[in-house]
DNA sequence: TAGGCCATCTGGTCCT
DNA sequence: AGGACCAGATGGCCTA
């Protein structure tokens, strides 16, 4: 399945074999270029190789693909070697290819419209959407469970939040598989023991609401300023009028937790020195 | 036409 | 040693 079939119809994310293996040769050249331009120990290699070899120009395809492999692999044949390449660039295709299809399955629970006149969340617009939406999920919980716990606590009738005790309270989170869809698809409707302000404000956001329909801008990534896109200056009122804490990426600190679970839960992130 | 987004290739690094 | 992950480079497509 093609991620990015709705974007474009012209360019596969999959081309045929025998594309990856034209466009190989005919990249080999100038991508590489790039690496060794990042990397001394390879340039001088390739200027002292370049000398030891008499390589012409024209040889230094052939000569990326030898030093691309390292130096104990420069006695293979190019055929070996293209072979390995071809290899390589097949699992990073379909490495990012699971990337993609992960991507859309995170589009898929996303609050917005889905279809084919709808252009589709660009990555990084689904990864702060994302962001968002669990953040403002996670205000709604709590902000339920204490009212909740200030109903049934006050009134003697439950000692505190419990779920099984009132059967509309069991509808009340998202549910699984469809977590948004039953929220995005019914905005209004307010649930009995929750006020406007949490049943409406916060499952209709101006934020969430306002990507239904539109292509986010690319002023997302941008300040926001006067444009006010999608997830723009109308993210920043909302924070005010609820009372709860804005879940924009844009205007809110992540939470204590937030940051210390990253750091906990990508322990190459933590360790890496790059 | 400039800028955004994306796929792909590639080399380096880390992990198993 | 092989695979996974990452980041840089590059070129194509699309939109304002």
């Amino acid at each position: 399945m093609d991620s990015d079939t709705s974007r474009s119809t012209s360019r596969p994310s999959s081309p045929e074999v025998d594309d990856i293996f034209l466009s190989t040769l005919k990249k080999s050249a100038h991508g590489f270029s790039g690496a060794v331009s990042s990397t001394q120990s390879d340039s001088s290699d390739l200027a002292g190789l370049r000398g030891l070899s008499g390589l012409s120009g024209s040889d230094e395809e052939t000569l990326a693909l030898r030093l691309a492999l390292k130096k104990d692999r420069k006695l293979m044949s190019d055929g070996e070697l293209q072979t390995i390449r071809l290899k390589i660039n097949s699992r990073e295709r379909k490495r990012m290819h699971d990337l993609n299809v992960a991507m859309d399955g995170l589009r898929e629970v996303m609050p917005y419209a889905h279809g084919p006149s709808v252009r589709k969340l660009s990555k990084i617009a689904t990864l702060l959407l994302a962001r968002n939406y669990i953040l403002m999920l996670s205000n709604s919980l709590e902000e339920m469970k204490r009212l909740v716990s200030e109903i049934y606590g006050s009134s003697g009738h439950h000692g505190g939040f419990h779920p099984s005790a009132c059967g509309t309270m069991t509808h009340a989170g998202p549910v699984p598989g469809h977590p948004v869809a039953s929220h995005a698809s019914h905005p209004a409707v307010h649930h009995p023991l929750l006020p406007p302000a949490v049943s409406t404000a916060s499952l209709s956001a101006p934020g969430i609401a306002a990507v239904t329909s539109v292509r986010p801008h690319h002023g997302l990534l941008k300040a926001p300023g006067a444009s006010a896109g999608p997830l723009g200056s109308s993210f920043q009122h909302w924070g005010v009028s609820t009372g709860m804490p804005c879940p924009c990426s844009m205007c809110q600190v992540p939470p204590p937790h937030v940051s210390s679970m990253s750091t906990v839960t990508m322990p190459r992130l933590t360790s890496d020195s790059k």
